[in-house]
RNA sequence: GCGCCUAUAGCUCAGUGGAUAGAGCACCGGCCUCCGGAGCCGGGAGCCCAGGUUCGAAUCCUGGUAGGCGCACCA
């Protein structure tokens, strides 16, 4: 079964062609080169249609070491090619020297047969042959409720990792929660002033505390499940048991609203657990060991420069031997590894990027190739509703809550929108249009072409249209160019989704999702499917419509938007 | 001062070595006796600046300019 598009197929194979067609000008003598060129890696799609179906640029890069003109080594290539080949009509040689190759329609019906036969995995591939492979993502903190930004790294990383599992890799996702450390500790003393100031004492939050009203709730929770009489255990204790009740609600928290938000994790790892499990004192060990430490001013320091950081970092603090962020990271992402990731992807907000190059140092010093991790910066969003940009939270906080921007849009025109933009590009996210219900509104675009797809089939249940299953039909009818134009655009899912995944763009989707939706309304509108006259053509058109949706289905899902049969 | 991100049409953005740089919005003009007009068709307008690499550059390199973000023995 084939799992890459057919046209990837037909390029190859025309590509391996030129390339027997190439070294037979060099034994006959009519070109000199030294290595016969990767040829496969010069094919593409041309922009033009009149340019064919597949183009070679081979003979331009060949030309300088040649020292022939790219036409004369274009024809020496057309001379010589095995035409013999089922798919291709003609090939020419065109404009400054590429070699264009038009196909026969033949391939849009075998292409729309590979679309049908695959179905709902159409678009899937085996290409990351099941590499082992974690994208985290979001990872706020514990402290408070998650900001828009993290809305967008959720998007992001969500869809990344779906793409990333339908070109084939196994992949993991994961959510660290920053459960550890000072924060923390702030956040359970702040917890235990309101349950105090619930029991009628006058205290106040401390000076590091979180303000946010989320606390009260939590507090009015605790004092309902635990009783009145926690002040009365050992501080230690009391102290602990403060902090955990915060963190747990608080995560629960966050994952509701994550999940709600169409974003599910695999693992939601704690960063306690590292310290408890001596995995910091390890990994300094480990350090240590690989000849990167130094002790200086009492601190003990990474030599993180040996790999290019711009300054050493400090692993100990001089106060107490107390281990940085950076130290519990470390081991962190050295504990990933040791899950057997071979490739980890980061993804962090805007603030972090003056880490990455610490971050990366870690992994190489821990003995793993530099490009082992990996880290997407996904970057700011600035709102912007009836043309000013929004600052402030509904619930007055000073930011922005992703609840409040998924409540206000939904989640399809929140998840959408996001993936429309480069996650390395600082955006403007404009409320205004994503609430739209108008031509405007890109996520409806895309998803009014499925429920009018889905309509299709309700008219023609309505009226008797017998639906054929695929095989019954004649494909070869498909002839009208706005057929064939929504064929080839669904029969090039699988390297979409591979690129995509590869560049870790998954803006690239929606940008498919947008193209796959206008294929459709221009079909929809030249060639009428329900036709009583002409039942053969009917039941191409019904089977053709049949897989636009699956396939507009299956790109809907890798985005985690919903695909209404209606609306 | 150093580092990272960004700079493409009036606006919001695609396009990361190929032929005539695309889309949506905005503006102007067309298309429903017929499957959902939340649709389709047509029109004008653009690669921040200066060098370089290449047969070929929006794309790669160098140097500028402008905006944003970051540079802790915090997390």
């Amino acid at each position: 079964m084939a799992l890459r598009g057919r046209l990837k197929i037909i390029s190859d194979q025309l590509a391996d062609r030129v390339a027997e067609a190439l070294a037979r000008a060099r034994d006959d003598g009519a070109l000199s080169f030294d290595e016969l060129p990767e040829v496969r890696k010069f094919m593409e799609v041309p922009r033009e249609r009149e340019h064919g179906d597949l183009a070679c640029t081979v003979a331009l890069a060949l030309a300088s070491e040649a020292k022939v003109s790219p036409r004369r080594i274009g024809e020496a290539i057309l001379e010589r090619l095995d035409r013999d080949y089922p798919y291709l009509d003609r090939a020419e040689i065109a404009g400054p020297g590429f070699l264009n190759f038009h196909l026969k329609p033949l391939w849009l019906e075998h292409a729309l047969r590979d679309i049908l036969s695959r179905g709902e995995d159409w678009g899937r591939t085996d290409h990351g042959g099941n590499l082992k492979i974690q994208v985290e993502f979001v990872s706020a903190n514990p402290t408070g409720p998650m900001v828009v930004v993290q809305a967008r790294s959720g998007a992001v990383g969500d869809v990344l990792a779906n793409l990333l599992d339908a070109a084939g890799y196994d992949v993991s996702r994961e959510f660290y929660i920053n459960d550890a450390g000072t924060q923390v500790d702030h956040l359970g003393e702040s917890l235990e002033v309101r349950y105090r100031q619930l029991l009628g004492e006058d205290v106040e939050l401390p000076p590091d505390g979180y303000p946010g009203e989320y606390l009260v709730d939590i507090a009015r929770k605790l004092l309902e499940e635990k009783g009145p009489c926690l002040m009365d255990h050992p501080e230690e204790e009391r102290r602990r048991l403060f902090k955990d009740y915060a963190v747990r609600e608080i995560v629960a928290w966050q994952r509701r609203d994550l999940e709600a938000y169409g974003v599910k994790f695999d693992v939601w790892f704690s960063e306690r657990t590292l310290y408890e499990t001596g995995a910091l004192a390890d990994v300094i060990e480990e350090l240590k060991r690989r000849g990167y430490t130094r002790e200086e001013g009492g601190a003990l320091w990474f030599r993180s420069t040996e790999f290019g950081d711009d300054k050493d970092r400090v692993l100990l603090r001089r106060e107490a031997g107390a281990p940085t962020y950076l130290t519990a990271d470390i081991a962190y992402h050295r504990n990933k590894f040791q899950r057997g990731f071979e490739k980890v992807i980061d993804i962090w907000g805007p603030d972090h990027h003056g880490y990455i190059a610490r971050m990366k140092a870690a992994v190489q010093a821990l003995g793993h190739p530099a490009d082992a991790l990996e880290v997407l910066i996904v970057q700011w969003v600035k709102l912007m509703k009836g043309g000013e940009a929004v600052k402030m939270s509904k619930r007055g906080g000073q930011f922005i809550l992703m609840s409040d921007l998924v409540e206000e849009v939904g989640v399809d025109a929140a998840r959408f929108f996001f993936l429309m933009r480069s996650p390395d590009s600082p955006m403007e996210f404009d409320m205004d249009l994503a609430v739209e219900q108008s031509d405007e509104n890109p996520v409806y675009y895309v998803q009014y072409a499925h429920a009018r797809l889905a309509s299709i089939f309700r008219r023609a249940e309505e009226e008797g249209y017998r639906i054929p299953a695929p095989e019954e039909a004649d494909l070869s009818l498909l002839q009208h160019e706005a057929e064939r134009d929504l064929i080839r655009l669904m029969a090039a899912l699988p390297e979409e989704i591979i690129e995509a995944a590869e560049s870790r763009e998954p803006h690239r989707m929606t940008r498919y999702a947008l193209n796959l939706a206008t294929k459709f309304h221009v079909f929809y509108t030249q060639c009428r499917v329900l036709d009583r006259e002409r039942p053969d053509l009917t039941a191409a058109r019904l089977v053709l419509a049949g897989a636009t949706k699956m396939v507009l289905g299956n790109v809907l899902r890798l985005l985690g938007v919903s695909a209404p049969e209606s609306m």
